[in-house]
RNA sequence: GGUGGGUUGGCCGAGAGGCGAGGCAGCGGCCUGCAAAGCCGUACACACGGGUUCGAAUCCCGUACCCACCUCCA
């Protein structure tokens, strides 16, 4: 079976074939700077995370590129409010960004373009459509896209012009021609810094937001390609501006449009604006990186993913159960090594769950039914059935970016190996009191090392310890 | 007003005409000195009203409620 994703723009699933065989082309709307990660923005990176490891699997060649708006009204905004220069403030955010990917196991994009960058790019597009009569100039270096110029504007999100909400009331600009034309180019005001703006053939301005992503899709992936993605609310007006724009200046720009839905508490979208965005920083001071993974993956991408309070500990258990599971199998029948990992055959179901529009949440149940038969192996002192099913689970882990071994760092280990032989030495005293029917001193030796966030397991192997979380 | 999406058991969450996905929590057991881990078993569902069908959570019609985008949003 082949891989089939959903199109936002044709609302249906269908198969997904490569413009170039093997080689696929996505572009993914990053951040807007401006201020730090809650949850909402990371789904987009792990769900695209998840699609571009699963092309990988695949034996595709992905080239990912995740832009950074690094330029924008609120990043001048709060800035100025913070008294330090924009491209400073932006800067630190995007870097608060990167480690936030980073922790959460997110593969960095082949390539970040930020929009400060590309603005000779940007320059050559707003010309291009200036000549073919889709935008046009106003003077003082404002650009603006000419919507009743391009008659599949709507195409995207099936919206008619007529239908579109007025403007708001803080309608100024009354050189537009259309209400619903927007900014290519914005020009310079009064007051904002000098560095802001760049001299262009128009008049000295910034970019409008829709600009960047045309621009930088263009150079980067050609004049069509793949895949466009990006969370749902960026559909109107975000995406639909950047393809009238692209279309107009010629280009078949993207193929497919992915959108994931967004994280919701109460049912309520979770966003800035309203104030109920839980911070990155908060969630991976309460559990491992894993587990935030492991709740944010979990769910079809393009379905609601209500975070409650108890979203993290439910994503802990099972994540416990998972690389407890690696770790007991692991000890018993010896490490695999990555390549045998990646090159294991998968499951069917799982196989199938996945090429059926990204159903993780199809392909954990069949996570569980190899977990299940994994931990009954080791009951069972199979070690050959305990080996494959170690291969398997991480191999499908592994495309969910949850493989446990990729989860520990080298540093983990040696305070491992350092706290192995402290420990080893209290359960060598335990197993002592214990063979002597001692329960006291068994039981206070564990509750010692309880107190001191180590947890034994007693088993028909020995006792085993792990730090509990 | 326009556009898109949703309503599944205590909770999360797949599925989309006929063997009751899966997970978490619960309950009962096995194992264990006890615990933990693990395993086995088990209760609780498809918003409401009609219709189609041998059979509907799934298809059709209608109703209610919820969410989102149309201003910045992942």
């Amino acid at each position: 079976m082949s891989l089939r994703l959903y199109d936002t723009a044709t609302r249906d699933v269908r198969d997904f074939v490569p413009l170039t065989p093997g080689e696929v082309g996505i572009y993914l709307c990053g951040a807007t700077v401006q201020a730090p990660p809650h949850v909402g923005h990371l789904r987009p990176a792990i769900a695209f995370d998840v699609l571009r490891r699963w092309l990988l699997r695949k034996g595709l060649n992905v080239t990912l590129i995740r832009n950074v708006t690094d330029i924008e009204d609120k990043i001048l905004t709060k800035a100025a409010a913070a008294g330090v220069e924009w491209w400073a403030h932006a800067a630190h955010y995007e870097r608060v960004f990167t480690a936030a990917y980073d922790a959460l196991g997110v593969l960095p994009p082949t390539y970040e373009p930020r929009a400060t960058q590309h603005v000779p790019q940007m320059v050559e597009l707003m010309e291009r459509l200036v000549e073919r009569g889709h935008a046009y100039a106003t003077g003082d270096g404002d650009v603006w896209f000419d919507v009743r110029s391009w008659t599949s504007y709507g195409e995207l999100t099936r919206q008619r012009l007529e239908d579109l909400n007025p403007e708001g009331g803080d309608d100024a600009d009354t050189a537009k021609h259309d209400p619903h034309d927007f900014a290519l180019w914005k020009s310079a005001k009064p007051g904002e810094p000098e560095t802001a703006s760049w001299a262009t053939p128009f008049g000295r301005g910034r970019p409008g937001w829709h600009l960047e992503c045309s621009a930088m899709a263009q150079r980067y992936l050609g004049d069509t390609f793949d895949i466009h993605g990006g969370g749902l609310d960026l559909r109107f007006p975000h995406h639909e501006n950047e393809q009238a724009q692209s279309r107009a200046a010629g280009y078949g720009f993207a193929q497919r449009w992915m959108h994931c839905a967004w994280v919701t508490q109460s049912g309520v979208k979770m966003s800035k604006s309203l104030g109920n965005g839980l911070l990155v920083s908060e969630l991976l001071a309460q559990a491992p990186a894993a587990v935030v993974r492991y709740a944010l993956a979990s769910v079809q991408y393009r379905s609601m993913l209500e975070w409650s309070p108890d979203t993290l500990d439910e994503a802990r258990t099972t994540w416990e159960r998972l690389s407890g599971f690696v770790a007991r199998a692991t000890e018993r029948v010896g490490d695999a090594a990555a390549e045998e990992v990646a090159k294991a055959e998968l499951p069917d179901g799982f196989t199938v769950a996945m090429d059926d529009d990204l159903n993780v949440p199809a392909a954990l149940a069949v996570v569980h039914e190899h977990l299940r038969a994994g931990n009954t192996a080791l009951a069972n002192g199979d070690d050959g059935a305990a080996r494959a099913q170690l291969v398997a689970l991480r191999a499908m882990l592994s495309v969910l970016g949850l493989d446990p071994a990729e989860w520990t760092t080298a540093a983990d280990d040696r305070y491992a190996t350092a706290l192995d032989a402290l420990v080893g030495a209290e359960l060598d005293a335990r197993a002592a009191a214990r063979a002597a029917r001692d329960w006291a001193t068994s039981d206070a030796i564990r509750d010692r090392l309880s107190a001191a966030g180590i947890t034994v397991q007693d088993s028909a192997d020995g006792a085993r310890w792990t730090l509990a979380n």
